[in-house]
DNA sequence: GTCTATAGAAGGATAGAC
DNA sequence: GTCTATCCTTCTATAGAC
């Protein structure tokens, strides 16, 4: 059962995955892919249908890797409040953005598989934080200004856009100032 | 002075526009630009000295387009807090993304000509927005629970964050969610 | 200024040996 | 499973006629 040792099957995805981080997917070329992994062109095309096929299994396992490490942040944490906080304040690399969010306007968007792992992912952090919001106002630790729906959508909104504002200014104090701008959010809601 | 009648430059222009838009700047080939302007190549070539100053000169006229449309939003409105209602509802094609920070993820960001338009498009839509919290705030129509300065760069990330979860999700109903998230932040703000 | 023709390089995938 | 060699298409740009 399970995975058997390193093959270069391995070895491409992984190249796939930091290719999409770094470069997107219209620039992830098979060349790029060969070049980074050290395989070469047949095992390429022997494990995979071709750099869409690559694409989809590097994201089912970029999604995969993102959402446990949400799960583990939330679950880190046992007070409400905490669990939003520590969301807010895990690291991240600003100016690469986030490595889920950041295919989100690619043209292969249309396809749904190519969207799947981007919306799951970021629907379990809404989840999540919507979870923590909605405890946090049943302990009074938050008001009820905003519903927890309501709060945990502008919340990750502001992280997404947090990303994208950090980019576009190719300033990673931007990023860090959407999330204090949360904070201040949710430090307007406490009683 | 100033413009002469409509040339081939300028029919590349709007394709390049058009394409930047739809498909993003890697996937915005020379042969597109020539197919929807319907200039022959030497045209493009003569006008622009490659694909890259093609995507600049276009993006720069987008950006002026956009921020006058931003302007003339903010300035429809007198009173503070209309100006900011007024930005929120302003209409926007949720699935195509933002026509500015939709290039944000691109890795010509790298580069400052290309990042220079989408940083000024932002951060002036950002300076509008602190403008008008911080007026609302001086008349009492807002409290003073978080700063101008956090609030436009909550809502302004809440935007553009909203954009991305509509693709990620390739549902428009989740820029419409994060929108009013954003209204009712400016809700549980006023007194 | 505009066009068509051309060309080197890269992208994307296949064939077939080991 | 892995590799190298090969192939066709598209990309990006240039040349040169009109």
């Amino acid at each position: 059962m399970g995975k058997h040792a390193a093959s270069k099957r391995a070895d491409i995805l992984d190249a796939a995955k930091a290719l999409l981080w770094e470069r997107g997917y219209e620039a992830m070329t098979p060349r790029a892919l060969i070049d980074l992994s050290g395989a070469g062109q047949g095992s390429l095309y022997h494990h995979f249908d071709g750099k869409l096929d690559v694409a989809l299994a590097a994201m089912e396992e970029i999604s995969a890797e993102e959402t446990a490490r949400v799960e583990e942040i939330f679950s880190a944490h046992r007070a409400p409040l905490a669990r939003i906080e520590g969301y807010l304040a895990r690291e991240r690399d600003a100016l690469r953005g986030c490595r889920m969010a950041r295919l989100a306007n690619e043209v292969q968007m249309a396809e749904p598989r190519f969207r799947a792992p981007v919306g799951a992912y970021l629907g379990r952090v809404e989840t999540l934080l919507a979870q923590a919001a909605g405890e946090a106002m049943a302990q009074g630790a938050l008001a009820r200004a905003m519903t927890p729906q309501a709060l945990a959508l502008a919340l990750l909104a502001i992280v997404e856009g947090g990303f994208v504002l950090a980019r576009a200014h190719g300033d990673e104090a931007r990023l860090a100032a959407a999330l204090d701008a949360g904070r201040a959010l949710i430090a307007a809601l406490k009683p």
